[in-house]
Formats: structure tokens, sequence, C-alpha cells
DNA sequence: CATAGTGTAATATGTGACTAGTACACTATG
DNA sequence: CATAGTGTACTAGTCACATATTACACTATG
């Protein structure tokens, strides 16, 4: 595959985001195994220790749980799912609202060029 | 002054997103001088070459001019600030789209979040 | 129990971004 | 022309990130 990464944010955590929209979006499901570190390693042409991290990322935000020997799940936990959507959702807006105040634009402003997009 | 800084971005960024910030905001005036390298870095309690290069990047966006042995100025040109006003509304727009749509929510949703916060 | 497939750990290396220290070049001012 | 105040250039150190390599620990499967 040799995905495509942008270079201002590390593979690691943009590895993470992607997983974490998969499983928001449904593309992966509660219970699922994810691929070994070696697979998914060669699948995204990253360093097997760059998987690595990437689990452990996900395990310390326990949405992934790994049993040794046989792989990495997603939890089975959907309280746990909801309350990443909503944490992610939360923050996304947090970042937003910051970021505004910060250059000096108005919600209400954000807003109409926001309904304007795509 | 020793300004506190995230961790998660460059120095010398949060600096230009300050200045940009304050422009915008009408703190700073176009025609102001902006204080010199070395007394910037003392308030802000950072290196006089992170300061540079906080100078250097406003240049290089056509925001402020330098003048050797004289200072560093903000633009006289009304236009663009004006046209950097809605470069950054729209770049801030469009990352936020980007982010929404990688972890699955819909536009809509988060506008209801936005609304109903600060 | 052998084997192949999991995750984990340790070490070394290279690279680029960021920051710092120091010295230099230009300009205004008296 | 001396001086103090500008911006600038050069060099070096530190750190996070990614990689490479190797070895280890556990589990399923035959």
């Amino acid at each position: 595959m040799t995905m495509d990464f942008s270079r201002d944010k590390p593979i690691y955590s943009q590895l993470v985001d992607r997983i974490c929209g998969d499983i928001l979006k449904g593309k992966l499901e509660l219970g699922d195994r994810l691929p070994s570190v070696r697979e998914y390693a060669v699948e995204t042409g990253v360093n097997v220790n760059t998987v690595q991290r990437v689990y452990k990322e996900l395990e310390a935000m326990n949405i992934t749980e790994t049993k040794r020997g046989q792989g990495t799940f997603i939890t089975s936990n959907e309280e746990r799912i909801e309350l990443l959507r909503e944490e992610m959702k939360n923050q996304l807006a947090e970042n937003f609202l910051t970021s505004i105040e910060a250059l000096g634009f108005s919600k209400e402003e954000m807003l109409v060029v926001l309904k304007n997009k795509a």
C-alpha cells in the first residue's frame, strides 16, 4: 500500500487517527481483530516499531485490547466507544473555538462559512 | 513576561499565530512597528533566533516589512490584511471540515455542538 | 513438542525541527 | 566617526520521530 502521510504530524499519530476514524465510521467493528503489527507495517509501508507505538497508544486509550500471541482487538465495550465519540467531538469543537478566538473571528461569522462549504 | 507555550506546536509558530491574531483583532495596527527581535525575545522568554524566525515567516506572508537597522513593521497594505483574514478563515474552516470527515462526524452534528458551546 | 504466528523489548542509527549562543552587517543618531 | 540599536548568518546541541535489527515471550495449531 505505502500510504501517504502528511509531514506536519507524526506518522504514528496519523495512524491512530485513521483507526479511530474507521471505528467511529463503522468500517471497523467492535471486537474486530486488527492486522498484526508486521502485517500492518507492510500494508502501510512503515516500520514495525511505529505500528507497535500505534497499538500502544490505542491500548492506552482503552479502545483496543492486546492479547500476546493472538493479536490486537478492538474493545467490545460499546460504552467506551460511545465515550470516545463524545470526547473526540468535544475536543474537536473546543480546539476549533480556541483557534477562532485566537485569530479574532466570531463564532457566528465562522458558522456562516461552515454552512456555505462542502 | 515569559509566556506559556503549548508543547504540541513550535514556539515560533505560536508566536506567528499570536501576532496574526493581534493584527486581525486590531490590537496591532497597520504600519505599527513590532518590538525588536531582542526586546521581543526578552518579553516572551525565548531566544533571539526564534523571534527572528517569527519575523521571517511574517515577512514571507507579506504581512510585515523589515528594514535592517530600523525594525520590523506591519504592512500598510490594507488589502493584504483583508486577504489574510479571508485566507485564515477559510483555512480554519477547511481544516475543521477535514477533521470532521476523517472521524466520521457529520457537519450538522458538529454545528449543533458548536452552537451549544461557549 | 515443534513450529509459525502473535505482541514486546532493547539497542543503535539517521534525520529533521527547534532552540541557543555568538559573531557579523547595516542604519540612525549624536 | 563612534556608538547603540536594528536585523542576519553561522554553528552547534538537543530532542522527537522513524527506522533497522535482533532477541524474547506467549499462544494456537498440527
